[in-house]
DNA sequence: TAGATTGTTAATCGATTAACAATC
DNA sequence: TAGATTGTTAATCGATTAACAATC
């Protein structure tokens, strides 16, 4: 029955469900093509989406709004809240603590910890910067479903090694570095940098090709 | 000559140039296994994507570190460095601006936008804080080549408008909502809470499957 | 020459999309 | 019924990888 989900299936899921979060309580039903063009897909992409998660619709109607919503929370694993720790509470560390859409999608940052004794005691939204020391007795007695990494790179691995060790199965890393972990558990990597090199990349052609000119009306500059 | 570059290959450039960097100035050659272990993929991948961007390597040996390095700066359009403006001075958007890792890979970020009185005159890392009533006029004396909007996500389409109107080719979005932009524009999105949801799918059917007890056994908790 | 590693082919795999029958 | 939209097939496209000849 539940077949596997692909990959970028799931990377997809979170779009469409930020869109139907958007929607007013008057919209009971949505179509592919709202989906579609909200999340940057094509509509039929969307439906066979949805149809690996076992999604149904109405023929002629569309699917419903709150239905669909509690089916992709369920299948992205959000039916409950999880618990975060948080490792590195520097210039990112600290603006991700204090960051409102993880509260708001539940993801609770129960803890915050930093090796810097001009930090460790500090509180960064309410939650006390704790000693990195402290990690493991802390998780033995509370686990957490989620570390995110925001150190410098050279403390990443060592860190996510911990926190592996500690029982945590998911880790968001931040850090500027590949890092590695055992099978079974799950990183996925954040760097900022190679974002803006990436865009580089797109403007540089575009650059190339001089395809300023062939900007619409509306858009070209002066 | 010049055949074009696959997304895929674009999207792992900047980590292959990540590798080289950390590499001593001793290492004056590097092998596709070595690059292949550092950015986590296939070696046959990387020879593939080398050969995409027009390196040659030397059979037997490796390739030439320092060569290897230049090509892919000049490939991602970073032989130059990049001028950046940021809109959006709140918690996310401060944090950006101090980002250490923006300028050090030769992204600059030349003024920093918002409406909030109470930010509007301050400085963050050395930067004014403008009122983005500004931003156009600001932008035709110094034209820059990439946006960060960091602002919420009702404002980040109007925002984008503007820095494309204003002759911005590039934007990379932090809010939480999908933005438009016309061909020639590029945009990236960058959002944080959709990546953690995406990490919950992956340890939810790891608890499912109940694949903790195939874990190696150093890494078994408790 | 012997050993090592590239560069490339060909097979495979997975993701995307157009198109349309099914059906509300 | 007529109109609309799903659900799925089949074709296409793009990315990955094993494998090995080429060659330093």
């Amino acid at each position: 029955m539940t077949r596997r989900i692909p990959r970028a299936t799931v990377a997809r899921l979170p779009a469409y469900l930020r869109h139907l979060d958007s929607l007013g309580p008057g919209q009971q039903t949505v179509q592919s093509s709202d989906l579609a063009s909200a999340s940057g897909v094509n509509a039929a992409k969307v439906r066979k989406d949805l149809s690996y998660i076992g999604a149904t619709g109405v023929r002629g109607v569309g699917y419903d709004v709150e239905e669909l919503r509690n089916l992709i929370l369920r299948r992205l694993g959000l039916s409950t809240d999880l618990t975060v720790v948080l490792i590195g509470a520097g210039n990112l560390g600290s603006a991700l603590a204090r960051y409102k859409g993880f509260d708001n999608r539940g993801f609770h940052i129960v803890s915050v910890y930093d090796i810097d004794p001009k930090r460790v005691g500090k509180r960064i939204a309410g939650i006390e910067i704790r000693h990195l020391d402290r990690l493991e007795e802390d998780l033995e007695r509370n686990p957490a479903d989620i570390g995110i990494i925001a150190t410098p790179a050279s403390e990443a691995q060592g860190v996510a090694d911990r926190l592996i060790a500690a029982g945590i199965p998911g880790i968001l890393n931040f850090a500027p570095t590949v890092i590695r972990v055992p099978p079974g558990a799950t990183v996925r990597q954040v760097d900022l940098a190679t974002e803006l090199q990436i865009l580089a990349f797109y403007l540089g052609s575009r650059r190339e090709t001089g395809s300023t000119s062939s900007l619409p009306e509306r858009w070209r500059s002066g």
